[in-house]
DNA sequence: CGCTTATTTGAACTTTTTCAAGTCTGGTGG
DNA sequence: CCACCAGACTTGAAAAAGTTCAAATAAGCG
């Protein structure tokens, strides 16, 4: 929460001008226009409202916004988080360049999460009602869309599967492959990166405490599977992390 | 896990001779010809493979099967689960009639998940290859069906927040409030209604043991929130399970 | 530097699970 | 019709896993 209050930077303005457009931009074979040549992409670039950018606690949208705009990460993290009548919080996802956000608002037209950037980002506004008429003219952007929206249902079915069913262990064990595989997709380190979220965040995320979150750093640590400097991570040992998160092994007691 | 293993019953053939269709359906102010006009849910009618019948207990499609068809319920209750490495299992949702499952095969051309029937059932079988020509020709049903998919995205993000940071009783409430809700929706009693579905699976879908489950029950019961028999439930009092469920109440202890 | 926030760690406490018996029900065969 | 069996469900007591509470460090930011 308290992340969200913080005094908000604005970025410098030189990253503002510079040349964006998905033909560009690094992402895009993960992003919306994957498998479109050329005039498609452009005809994609064209609807894009503006690129926009979120300092790092600010909000993109909010729960119960009007639902106007799919939202593209050109760079940078986010996280969205839902809140129940009580109050409380529960983050639902943590979201990294290339991945399409607000997808859950299409059925009701307002926004079901809050999302909030856990750095300076950027995105690509994608205003859906022009999206939509570009479905009826490009059918590989139709195709590739609904698989965008049942990948995001099955990484919840995931995720569901991490609360459900796993134990402590075996949902931090998750968590860290599940990053690490994901950096490993946009061609970074699968076994070096750095947290972008708070331990605060990581708990919320996979239901349990911040305590337990730190206990559990401080374990996988201990026993050498994890070298860790504040937010940078390392996996020494990613074939045990893994086997543990797939739940083909069992965590060594303390 | 041993209800998939019993005998399974054939029904008799009278009913399969019924005619159906998605005008004649009951569901489909509910399901995905919503909205359409007669013609247009005509055309849907006739790409519609056929009409399947699941016995309780029968399998409709399992995990890896290739992706070819969506299944709409035209009447029963069907679960879906998942598995992992280790083979454990998570049910990710109880489905009735008028929903449609297989949305999560999409992304990669092959059922991420199981779905066995919980009492003797029929499915429509839509081959999504067909659907997606219909996209092109009927405007309304691609609408409908991208707001399914978000519909669909928005149920587990509430399934995550259930699991994530509820305590049992108030997972349990909320599991009875949503059914009572979604049989409301169909026009049936939002009081009282028959769980299709073993303690042991609700345990499962709620990230609880059967025992867990049973010691709720009695709770509520001897609260004098539920009133049941066997698998018949009453909610005689719906406003406090939907105050602990939304989490603006908490539940008194024994 | 001084303050606020993030993280770590220990110990007591809760919640839920696990283990171990029962009970109840429906179906089967005598 | 009734005894018996298998599966589903209930209940109690002990154990385990995490949480909560409390306190100490450490880090980031003006």
């Amino acid at each position: 929460m308290s992340e969200l209050l913080q005094i908000q930077r604005p970025l410098p303005p030189s990253l503002h001008a510079m040349k964006t457009s998905c033909v560009n931009c690094s992402m895009h074979q993960l992003c919306l226009p994957m498998g479109l040549d050329d005039s498609d992409m452009n005809r994609l670039d064209q609807i894009i409202g503006r690129r926009r950018r979120v300092a790092r606690g600010e909000s993109l949208y909010r729960m119960d916004d009007p639902f106007r705009n799919l939202y593209a990460i050109r760079l940078g993290h986010f996280k969205t988080y839902q809140f129940n009548a009580g109050g409380e919080q529960q983050i639902t996802g943590f979201q990294m360049a290339g991945e399409l956000m607000g997808m859950d608002a299409i059925s009701t037209d307002k926004h079901h999460c809050d999302v909030a950037a856990l750095e300076d980002s950027e995105v690509c506004e994608i205003p859906f009602q022009r999206l939509e008429e570009l479905f009826g003219m490009i059918p590989m952007l139709l195709r590739h869309f609904h698989r965008i929206m049942s990948q995001e249902i099955t990484r919840e079915q995931n995720a569901m599967l991490l609360l459900g069913n796993m134990r402590a262990e075996q949902r931090f064990a998750a968590f860290l492959i599940n990053l690490s595989s994901r950096y490993a997709a946009r061609g970074y380190s699968s076994t070096s990166f750095q947290l972008r979220m708070s331990r605060e965040d990581i708990g919320n995320y996979l239901g349990l405490t911040i305590e337990s979150i730190s206990r559990l750093v401080s374990k996988f640590r201990k026993l050498g599977w994890l070298g860790v400097d504040k937010r940078e991570i390392q996996l020494l040992d990613p074939v045990r992390i893994k086997a543990l998160a797939a739940g083909t092994e069992t965590c060594p007691m303390a």
